[in-house]
DNA sequence: TGATAGTCAATATC
DNA sequence: GATATTGACTATCA
């Protein structure tokens, strides 16, 4: 029993808009909370019951006969003993919770204040990328101005202004991002690749400097160590300077407060520094690269780019910051610098010209030659900017331990990871990761001259390529000389669990390796001193993972690609406000779950139907139709339009709350958090995971009827308002899976249809942009003559074009894929090779393939898609029709022979109704009275009974033998009514002839019985769910193990109880489009029990899934045994059916 | 390697 | 032309 309400919970005294700051605390303080409460009853009950045992103690003197005859009282003192123990222990637990909450309050502080900082340090950073939005046009005003002051300069020190020209030009040519210009010369901000690279030759540099720094002042330190600089890496005096310079130039942004001449004496300083040592460096040996490239890459050249690098980089970082907010027009901005930088390397490096082109590679793809040269001078500069929270995958490298570095790319996958999909890994990227900003940007720049824009989140472009981590440097296996395995598995595991972090993700970009050697080292640590050197790596990294607070934020932002790249077709995951710098990519943290659960949970608890957050107004609507910018109409996860939702349904919830719950905590929270921070709310994603109940077939009624009723059709409605193409959206429509069969993906469309019937203007929407594609393709008929008519008007109108421009401009509209097709045969042969066994081992497929002419893939593509499609066609509450794999992989084996011949009778049937002759009855050989399974497959009516007309099996055997004629096509029929006849034969003895045909290809395994085999459970373990509310987690913990949940795909919690009540009460699913068609053959013999099922279209699986559950009700003993928590769904389902 | 969920898009059907 | 079907594919997980 659990103290009742929530409500009845006084908040908590401190709840304010700190504390808000902390949900996840104010949650567990609250089940503390509760928890108290409740010990706190249960003593007093049992102070009660003590009270009244010792009355009856008292007023009584009852006693019983022993055995010997004597009357003894009662013992009631033990009794009472034991009550006063039990009320002790209770105030014992009572005073620990109180204890915990004491404890939670004075941590709880702490971590406000943190938070504060945090929050204050982030606003910082929002400014200062506010700031920074005009970086490029403050970089060039800048450059404009160091011009101008240096013909000034010029003019007064030296007569010869055209030296001062000739260097400026040299200069800005040589050193600043190069800016063309365009004829009236005026910058334009467009690098100029096409530029001769010999317009300004390193001689006319050397010269012109030469020249200049007669002319200029010049600081001591620079003379004397100019060219010891050249030669040391580390010279004394120049990487304190450009490390001021850094600096100078950083708070010319920030604060503008250093005067521009001085910052313009620093820039012409250490330029012509650094051009002096360039030509100094060129002139030594005019092609360094092609000799020693590692020393060219290594040591002087890099010195003189490093300084320039790290001038640069701090614009780098910025404008990766701001590429997060994935803003097209910051990305401009980014893809600008990032062509001026590229430009710059090649400007200023001498490479460009003429025998030493090839130098320049190593920079632009610091790859296999000589990417170990590249990290180890990079990393010593580079790897102080990087995201600090990430150091962690690109450790410090001391100086002193770079030599030991071995990686050969040093990529940084956890960085890549957190850029944003545009920059994250292309070859360039994950390679150039690790080094010089210059290089990134290059990186970048390629990537953006060889891709589109609208790219950045093609999923494919940008998979993350194998991680290569920078190895522990000894230092930290000196840190972590002794680490629990065990409890940092134990912890690394919760927090992928919390977190939804799949294990691939983490395994790529925190321990660069794969998901199975993940699942390996979490499943089964290796205690640490049985660990070698390099076992222990990967928990070392763990280890340090865990020590990074943000590590796992930004873990879970990478691993949100997935929404982006879903959500950016609309625009409306960019739409994300912005102020989330690198550092914090807005992941829908812990907290904002548990804020958003409760309050959704709240409201369901007054609303029938919707989850709250659904109850409302479509936040579209707020906008003036017809907008410019296509979008969905519904809100694709759009956080802003979720505040929208919030507010409104939270206004629903004190409107319509029959209960007239007060502000409990939790709605408070949700007020809270909606002031404190209205752009941190859900997605839709999030509020699939929130939401614990949704009716899709009510939802789905609903959209069909309107539909209907507005003469919209499914293409328009799925492209313009859920996103999806006309076959999903018509899938959807016929065959809604409930929702908590749903996974998070699953339940979006269903949460954006019930946005859009939320809408008020959700039909005029969708008429208005009816009208606009009719007419738009009314005009392309009339003008364009349909010369481009690639695909009718699938992708031609405004929608579509949104959603469907990602597809690059080059190359032809690639011709249509023309899809295989099946003949009925070869359908009938699937069916029939399904039945024998659902999961086909390789042999089977390549055996089918051969047969069936198709290849395996095929074969493999059609058996996955049937059973998935049987699972779906199952009734809600019903098993599935298809069998859990067998475990161990003894499914009894698939027999060619058995196979062939139950072909043939099938094929005979076919070419019998064919030709009329459907009421002649077939006989089957006398083997197939012995089998079985034959048996059984024609007692259900599969195969036809009767005489056979042996003629005509002879010339089937015929074909047979030289390969199965499947170019006939006849009647359709499913197998799925006989695979669980098939399935259901217990003790099938087949196969036992098989062998001559095919049959090495054929494994034949040992058998099992049916029943043991649809016993087993599927060999799936549930995987780690997403996106459920953590406090669900707990709850969940104490209900699995009365396994009345189940996790399916990983993604969503299935309520049994619910879905019991659901199946038995609520929802009967009445199927649109009746699937009887597709049965009928086998209904009239199918010879199971009807359970009376009142689902009218689903009769037959009815039968069916009846028929199995009877079957299967025994082997439910079997799985009794099991004390697993979490059942597989098919089990799960049939337990509750 | 192989399983599932979800989806697209070609094709079939109404 | 709208809708349904279905082969193919991606992403993710174990």
């Amino acid at each position: 029993m659990q103290p009742t309400a929530t409500a009845s919970i006084p908040p908590p005294a401190d709840m304010d808009l700190q504390a808000m700051q902390s949900m996840d605390w104010l949650f567990k303080k609250e089940r503390i909370y509760l928890l108290a409460q409740f010990w706190q009853q249960r003593a007093t009950l049992a102070e009660k019951e003590v009270t009244t045992l010792k009355e009856q103690l008292a007023g009584t003197n009852v006693g019983y006969e022993t055995k010997d005859g004597n009357m003894e009282k009662p013992n009631f003192e033990s009794e009472i003993a034991a009550k006063d123990k039990e009320i002790t222990h209770l105030l014992e637990e009572v005073q620990r919770l109180q204890l915990s909450i004491t404890k939670l309050q004075e941590s709880s502080m702490s971590q406000i204040s943190r938070l504060e900082d945090e929050l204050e340090q982030k606003r910082q950073h929002i400014v200062r990328l506010e700031n920074r939005i005009d970086l490029q046009r403050d970089y060039e005003d800048l450059k404009r101005e160091i011009g101008i002051l240096r013909s000034v300069n010029f003019s007064t020190n030296n007569p010869e202004s055209k030296s001062a020209e000739f260097l400026e030009r040299a200069r800005s040519e040589a050193s600043e991002p190069p800016v063309t210009q365009d004829n009236e010369g005026k910058e334009t901000g467009i690098p100029n690749f096409g530029r001769p690279e010999s317009d300004l030759t390193d001689e006319r540099i050397a010269h012109i400097l030469n020249e200049a720094s007669h002319i200029q002042m010049k600081t001591p330190c620079e003379d004397s160590h100019s060219n010891e600089d050249s030669k040391s890496p580390h010279g004394q005096c120049s990487s304190p300077f450009s490390r001021e310079l850094q600096k100078q130039k950083l708070k010319k942004y920030e604060n503008d407060d250093i005067p521009q001449e001085k910052v313009v004496k620093i820039y012409q300083e250490e330029l012509a520094k650094l051009m002096g040592k360039r030509i100094e460096d060129f002139r030594r040996d005019p092609f360094p690269g092609m000799f020693f490239p590692h020393l060219f890459s290594g040591a002087s050249m890099d010195r003189t780019q490093e300084e320039i690098r790290m001038a640069l980089d701090a614009y780098h970082r910025e404008l990766a910051k701001l590429n997060q907010c994935q803003n097209p027009a910051q990305m401009t901005n980014l893809g600008l610098l990032a062509l001026q930088q590229q430009a710059l390397v090649h400007h200023h490096n001498p490479s460009v010209n003429g025998g030493a082109q090839d130098l320049s590679l190593p920079k632009d793809k610091p790859k296999m030659v000589n990417g170990i040269e590249d990290k180890e001078k990079d990393c010593d500069d580079s790897v102080k900017h990087s995201g600090s929270a990430f150091s962690l995958v690109r450790p410090k490298i001391e100086p002193g331990t770079q030599s030991q570095t071995t990686s050969s790319t040093a990529s940084s996958p956890l960085s890549n990871s957190i850029l944003p999909p545009a920059m994250t890994p292309t070859d360039d990227f994950a390679t150039s990761a690790a080094a010089s900003p210059l290089q990134r940007m290059a990186s970048i720049t390629n990537s953006l001259i060889s891709q589109p824009p609208s790219h950045q989140h093609h999923p494919t472009s940008q998979r993350p390529l194998k991680a290569v981590l920078p190895p522990i440097t000894q230092q930290q296996f000196d840190m972590y000389n002794n680490l629990n395995t065990e409890d940092i598995v134990k912890k690394v595991k919760e927090q992928l669990s919390q977190y939804s972090i799949s294990q691939r993700l983490f395994g790529e970009n925190v321990l660069g390796l794969s998901q199975g050697s993940v699942s390996d080292l979490l499943a089964r640590p290796k205690p640490w001193h049985m660990l070698t050197q390099k076992g222990r790596e990967p928990f070392i990294r763990m280890k340090m993972f865990l020590e990074d607070d943000n590590a796992v934020h930004k873990l879970v932002a990478s691993q949100y690609k997935i929404a982006p790249e879903k959500l950016m077709r609309t625009g409306g995951y960019g739409g994300t406000p912005c102020g989330t710098p690198l550092g914090k990519p807005m992941p829908p943290t812990q907290k904002m779950l548990s804020e958003a659960a409760g309050f959704l949970n709240k409201m369901q608890e007054n609303q029938n139907l919707l989850p709250p957050s659904l109850q409302m107004v479509s936040p579209q609507s707020q906008m003036p139709p017809g907008h410019g910018q296509p979008m969905l109409l519904t809100p694709p996860g759009i956080p802003p339009q979720h505040t929208i939702s919030l507010q409104q349904s939270d206004h629903h919830m004190k409107k319509s709350s029959p209960h007239g719950i007060p502000h409990s905590p939790l709605s408070q929270h949700q007020n809270n958090l909606r002031n404190l921070n209205p752009h941190i709310s859900p997605s839709v994603y999030e509020m699939a995971a929130l939401t614990q109940d949704l009716d899709t077939q009510v939802i789905t009624t609903k959209i069909k009827e309107a539909l209907l009723a507005n003469n919209i059709g499914q293409k328009i409605f799925g492209e313009a308002v859920l996103g999806l193409s006309q076959g999903s959206v018509s899938e959807l429509l016929s065959k809604p899976k409930p929702w908590h069969m749903l996974s998070i993906k699953g339940r979006e469309p269903f949460i954006r249809m019930q946005l859009w019937l939320n809408d008020t203007h959700n039909i005029e929407r969708l008429q208005l942009l009816k009208n606009e594609r009719r007419e738009a393709n009314k005009r392309r008929r009339s003008t364009g003559a349909g010369a481009h008519d690639n695909s009718s008007d699938t992708s031609s109108n405004d929608t579509s074009e949104f959603y469907h421009s990602n597809s690059p401009g080059p190359g032809p509209p690639s011709a249509k894929k023309q899809r295989v097709l099946f003949s009925e045969e070869q359908k009938e042969a699937l069916r029939l090779a399904f039945a024998l066994d659902p999961y086909p081992n390789v042999a089977t497929i390549e055996f089918l393939a051969t047969e069936l002419g198709l290849s395996s893939r095929t074969i493999t593509n059609w058996f996955h898609n049937h059973r998935m499609r049987l699972k779906q066609q199952a009734p809600h509450g019903m098993p599935t029709d298809v069998p859990p794999r067998d475990q161990s992989g003894n499914q009894a084996p698939f027999d060619p022979v058995q196979f062939r011949l139950l072909l043939n009778q099938r094929l005979l049937e076919l070419s019998k109704e064919r030709m009329g002759l459907s009421g002649i009855p077939l006989p089957y050989p006398p083997y197939l009275s012995t089998n079985p399974n034959l048996a059984a497959l024609i007692g259900r009516g599969l195969l036809p009974s009767g005489d056979m007309d042996l003629s005509m099996l002879g010339s089937v055997v015929k074909e047979q033998m030289s390969g199965l004629d499947l170019s006939m096509t006849s009647l359709k029929r499913e197998p799925d009514d006989f695979e669980d006849d098939v399935e259901s034969n217990v003790g099938s003895e087949d196969s036992n002839m098989s062998g001559s045909l095919h049959g090495g290809d054929v494994k034949h395994e040992p058998k099992e019985t049916p029943l043991a085999q649809i016993a087993r459970s599927s060999r799936r373990k549930p995987a780690a769910p997403q996106w459920v509310n953590p406090e669900w987690q707990d709850e969940k913990e104490k209900q699995s193990s009365a396994g009345n949940e189940v996790i399916i795909n990983g993604v969503c919690v299935m309520q049994t109880e619910d879905y019991g009540r659901r199946s038995s009460e609520e929802t009967v699913r009445v199927e649109p489009t009746p699937v009887m068609d597709r049965f009928e053959d086998d209904q009239s013999d199918t010879s199971s029990v009807n359970n009376d099922n009142d689902n009218d279209a689903r009769v037959e699986h009815c039968e069916k899934d009846n028929e199995e559950d009877n079957k299967n009700s025994e082997f439910d003993n079997v799985h009794d045994d099991s004390d697993k928590p979490i059942k597989h769904e098919n089990e799960d389902e049939r337990w509750d059916y």
